[in-house]
DNA sequence: AGAGTGATGTTCT
DNA sequence: GAACATCACTCTA
């Protein structure tokens, strides 16, 4: 079943933490989510902190919706928004496992095996045939780009966001990236520990 | 396992 | 013109 737009309008960390487990299909092609990472608001890492521009017009919308935006000039990389219409706020889907067309991820993605497949963001955006069209898509309405509910895994595991150095320290080292301990298809896994129950939100 | 590096082009100052 | 929420490859260990 799909997950429906209110599960998106709570607390950007909640959300992240939800919807690992979670599924998303676009064509032929079914996943698995299994690490994300949440941008909040007044976070400087999250591209939301300098405003609203047109690149990231639609992570000040509500919740729900695709964010899709171009990284280093080649990875597209897929974003769900979260919370209210007016707060910039999203989670970064970070890696994924493949529930369903296998062969054509590994087509897409150059003929590889394995997690390299999907262990990182760009990479799932070109698993999934992503462009920055997609941005604005809705989620929740069972089009060419939905998600589904799927099995949450047993156990988290939470660390520091990758890549965003250029932050300031509090928000640099804040545990928001979160994964499933259940899998190997996850990025950096060693810099990953067990999620307790203090660092909820 | 970890460090270094080049590819690539949009976005915003 | 600088910065950039990366990847794949090559080294060194």
């Amino acid at each position: 079943m799909h997950l429906p737009q209110e599960f998106y309008l709570r607390p950007t960390i909640t959300v992240a933490r939800e919807l690992v487990g979670a599924l998303v299909r676009r064509g032929p092609v079914t996943l698995r989510i299994t690490e994300t990472e949440a941008y909040l608001p007044g976070d400087s890492a999250c591209h939301a902190a300098r405003g609203l521009t047109p690149r990231t017009r639609v992570m000040f919308g509500p919740g729900g919706h695709a964010y899709v935006y171009l990284c280093y000039g080649m990875h597209q990389m897929l974003n769900f928004v979260t919370e209210r219409e007016g707060v910039g706020a999203a989670v970064l889907i970070r890696s994924c496992e493949i529930v369903k067309g296998y062969a054509l991820v590994s087509k897409r993605r150059g003929g590889l095996e394995g997690p390299v497949l999907l262990t990182g963001p760009g990479k799932v955006g070109q698993a999934l045939a992503l462009d920055r069209s997609m941005s604005g898509w809705p989620l929740f309405g069972g089009g060419d780009l939905e998600v589904l509910e799927g099995i949450a895994p047993a156990r988290l595991l939470c660390g520091r966001r990758i890549g965003v150095d250029y932050a300031r320290p509090r928000d640099r080292n804040a545990l928001w990236r979160f994964a499933a301990a259940d899998t190997a298809w996850v990025s950096h896994r060693g810099k990953l520990k067990p999620l307790r129950y203090h660092q909820d939100a």
